[in-house]
DNA sequence: TCGCTGTATCGACAGATGTCAACATAGATG
DNA sequence: CATCTATGTTGACATCTGTCGATACAGCGA
């Protein structure tokens, strides 16, 4: 390669699917279940629970690995968690300079919550 | 015992607490991100989100364990996954003559909506 | 009462998951 | 280059979880 490529930054919003139907609206496939169970999987440990919680209500929309990691377990556990929630699709990552910055994916929460929507 | 107790119907309308804030709202207390992290757990799984769905969109809004059992494993299975949604708070089950009915719990449903709602 | 059907519980097991210490990597700064 | 800080990765380990077969329990009907 030449040089000075700027890294393939992740780009922070992709336009993620809204997956499925709302769970209300018929019954899911299991192939749409298996997705949604993935989706709800990332929020099912109270670690990433905080993590998502403190960087979503986070001025300006992000926060800085070291803004959030004082969360009770070691700093390979919060990694380990954040790339959970990153792979899930509930985050994404930006590496800035010396430190890391994650957001919050809306389309994806948006479609969470679209999901669990009562009957109409 | 005498006789003739209605073996203690666990009843079906209980108003379960909207539980937390959103969690763009702001940081989540260590006990607070527990209560969530165990209501998504609930969903966090396939065979789960299948029987959820099959029950959410059932007409009516309740169905029976054999309208739903279908869902590729076995009925133990079946009967140890729906134990772990009533018990997160997601469904109630009802006995009526030999057939037990779930429904879906709509409060707690609408708090896990409401908890992924973006930031007004 | 006996047997039949629908559902729940028990016990066991393989695989997934959360956690940490140790190490690796990226960028900044001397 | 050397070194420091911030973050990610690896490997190991204990615990949790999903699954099943066997069994128990609840109602219904003969």
């Amino acid at each position: 390669m030449s040089k000075s490529q700027p890294v393939s930054l992740p780009l922070a919003e992709e336009p993620v699917v809204p997956c499925c139907p709302p769970l209300t609206a018929g019954e899911l496939s299991p192939a749409d279940a298996e997705k949604v169970a993935v989706m709800f999987k990332a929020l099912s440990d109270p670690v990433r629970v905080r993590l998502f919680s403190k960087i979503a209500s986070h001025p300006g929309g992000e926060a800085c690995v070291c803004d959030i990691a004082d969360v009770g377990v070691s700093q390979p556990t919060v990694s380990h968690h954040l790339k959970k929630l990153r792979d899930a699709g509930l985050l994404t990552s930006q590496r800035r300079g010396t430190w890391v910055y994650y957001r919050v994916a809306p389309s994806v929460v948006a479609a969470m919550s679209a999901l669990l929507a009562p009957r109409p």
